[in-house]
DNA sequence: ACATATAGTTTCGACTCGATATCATTGTGA
DNA sequence: TCACAATGATATCGAGTCGAAACTATATGT
């Protein structure tokens, strides 16, 4: 492959992120406190802190931290203080923020009128290109509780072997900040 | 396919615009400049005013101008006003700007080490995606010319059936404002 | 000729962003 | 045990984005 081919492939992912962050303005919202958001909602208990947020959406916790304040200000999260270590928070959904996370994207729509064949092959390739670019760029995968090494299924019951709990199967479906799926093919 | 199919795609072209524009904080410039800088170093002659910048970037007119004062301002493009229109002004790169522009990425290195076939299904799927996501939201396309129907080739001249003009073999590598490529299948 | 459309800029307020400093709490090693 | 990291979070700073709105100047169409 040429330089060129990899010059469009990287003008294509950047555009795509810029039409996206354009409709990600909704609700009061701006697209960084949409992303983080999001990311509560669909993240384990035990990935909902600052640090984690800031993790997952490449900033600082300074930053992470100020739009976590004005998403709690917008009544769409609320804090919870975590009882065995006084320094770390965790952040819940209101129900006005469950209902943000819940709404349906003007992207979502644009994915819809592809065919299920594409869907399929772009799902695909995304997957695959993320987890070159996160092993590149030495960054945790945050990937979904039941595609992770630690996650151990037997029967109906779910075990994470690295913290030593058990799932719930809504666990399962969530991200973790721990998951870890092994080296990209 | 499902929602959640959606919601997943969703999710990592999120994601992947977050990294991405992460990475743009080089060079004393942040992803905004970047990205401005990016597309006039790709746009061609006609292509290279406030506007134009402000459509490819999804953004206002406004924003734009902004952001254009702030890259001349640190010295990587300069204005040229219109000789036939009094209102319009175009950009161009200073060597500074260009020399930023060819620099390579982060994320270029990523791409290179996934295989030939996956950059090529990267490169389709990405824009099969772009075509369907411009077409929902009524976008402009700022296709290369060379793929624009309004593009009449023979031999080796080429020419806009749309404005008119000839076009230089350069010319026709470049971004068009003008750009159609029909619809998507 | 006059209304309207177009191109661009400026200003506003909320907020992001990286950088840096600060503080409280927890963990660790001598 | 006790000093010293390491960790989690927040606050402050300055540059700049962002949409929205108001504004100036030039073009165009009827």
């Amino acid at each position: 492959m040429t330089q060129n081919h990899r010059i469009r492939i990287r003008t294509l992912i950047e555009r795509l992120a810029k039409i996206t962050t354009a409709v990600d303005w909704q609700d009061g919202l701006n697209p960084a406190q949409y992303n983080a958001l999001s990311y509560l909602a669909m993240a384990n208990q035990y990935s909902r802190s600052p640090s984690h947020v800031a993790d997952y959406l490449c900033t600082t916790r300074g930053t992470a931290s100020q739009t976590l304040k004005s998403l709690e200000q917008k009544g769409f999260i609320h804090s919870v203080e975590s009882a065995t270590d006084k320094r770390s928070t965790s952040y819940q959904l209101t129900d006005a923020g469950q209902a943000i996370a819940n709404a349906t994207h003007s992207i979502d729509q644009a994915i819809a009128t592809m065919d299920d064949t594409e869907q399929n092959h772009l799902e695909t390739t995304l997957e695959n290109a993320m987890s070159h670019l996160l092993a590149h760029q030495k960054r945790k995968s945050f990937g979904l509780c039941h595609t992770c090494i630690h996650n151990e299924t037997t029967g109906n019951s779910a075990q994470c072997k690295l913290l030593d709990i058990a799932l719930t199967p809504e666990d399962t479906q969530k991200i973790c900040h721990e998951h870890s799926g092994g080296q990209p093919h």
